[in-house]
DNA sequence: GTCTATAACCGGATAGAC
DNA sequence: GTCTATCCGGTTATAGAC
């Protein structure tokens, strides 16, 4: 038997529990949702489930993986056809929150997972790693495609810093019971505008010392081991 | 039997569930505890235990309310000596790190609790509104005990925003594995620095426009029922 | 050695008698 | 207000099937 085969069987098996666990997630939310009910509708026995996904955290981190799939592909008209910082930003925002809108009921409780500091999938920790990479590596994207010139030190630090801020923003989302969302689709509007004004004025001469300073405790807090 | 008698006895016993929580978290950590074992030590059968914290994350509130009760203590001295601002809101944030040394192991697990947005004990909900509240004063009471004087509408909003800031730091050095915690403490000397320094800047006249949005923005996310 | 399944464990939570 | 008995669901142990 092929080793690809094989491979390819408890992929698929894989990807039938995690949609078996993200319908039921949606459907009835993230604490009714129990293992056994997982692998019954993906159909498999509850041992199975747990031979690929170790703990129902796991399932979570699975379901931060897939939104972002889903992030980047909803992000990429508006990072190809726009160059304007601003635009750019606030359509990667926007994106963001559109794209989990479906699972606005049940992102709180999932959103325990990420934001528990003592779980090892927690969003700054060890296992959360190469997702938190890719993440930044988008907002690393949404500067270096737009026309505005930053000193290397700030595009260095900038993406780690904005995507604190989209953690920042998704934490509001999910708090937000506005109809229609609309608070949050404001606090983007609002806070994009300020993050592109503060960065405009980031090169005039007066400012130097302080940006200086700021960067050093962006430094400090983003860090490894804390991102 | 008079009814004070009857609440007292109930009130204590009620305390000596929580005094064995507190101890067996901070000797053993959260999750290793168990409310068995809590109300063994507490002399009391499962079900009793029951009877006073409806939940394990009710004792979690309690140990909330309890470091902020310390906290009040520790930030006394510094509060009737210094009126400089940064000096005030430098030692009430040294303060609460200080207070929560002792159990900076347990907190990460506590802290997933409060963090959890779905948790109806968490820090921007009902359950925790009253403690938010007091939290938030005591913010007030730096800010109106200090030599700065700002415009009614930021003194407004100013406390609300520093309590979102001490979760910020408290979430941080949670996170901090820095030897002695010295970098939790330099991020605290850093932004106090910054925070001070932008609440000098406020009244100049070129700013006002700009103060204005950020007080509409600051009000649209520390706004009820968000907060 | 990769996958599946069954049975049991453990601890948070609840029911209901006293 | 206190207890015992029980439930429920995440997790683990482990034995066998492919």
């Amino acid at each position: 038997m092929p080793v690809g085969a094989r491979t390819n069987r408890g992929e698929q098996t894989r990807t039938t529990v995690f949609t078996a666990a993200l319908e039921l997630f949606r459907d009835r939310g993230y604490e009714a949702t129990t293992m056994r009910a997982i692998a019954d509708r993906a159909g498999v026995s509850l041992g199975s489930s747990y031979h690929y996904f170790p703990s129902k955290a796991h399932l979570v981190l699975e379901f931060y993986r897939h939104i972002h799939d889903l992030h980047v592909v909803a992000c990429a008209p508006v990072l190809t056809r726009e160059s304007d910082l601003r635009a750019r930003l606030r359509g990667v925002m926007r994106a963001i929150v559109m794209t989990c809108e479906p699972f606005h009921d049940v992102a709180a409780s999932i959103f325990g997972t990420v934001a528990d500091p003592s779980s090892p999938l927690n969003a700054f920790g060890e296992a959360a790693r190469a997702l938190r990479q890719e993440v930044i590596g988008l907002y690393g994207d949404v500067l270096s495609g737009s026309d505005v010139k930053l000193p290397p030190d700030l595009e260095a630090e900038l993406p780690r810093l904005l995507w604190l801020y989209q953690m920042g923003v998704l934490y509001f989302w999910m708090l937000d019971t506005s109809p229609g969302r609309l608070r949050t689709l404001e606090v983007i509007d609002e806070t994009t505008d300020l993050i592109v004004g503060v960065l405009g004025l980031v090169n005039l001469a007066p400012l130097r010392k302080s940006r200086q300073r700021i960067l050093a405790l962006a430094r400090t807090i983003a860090e490894e081991p804390l991102s």
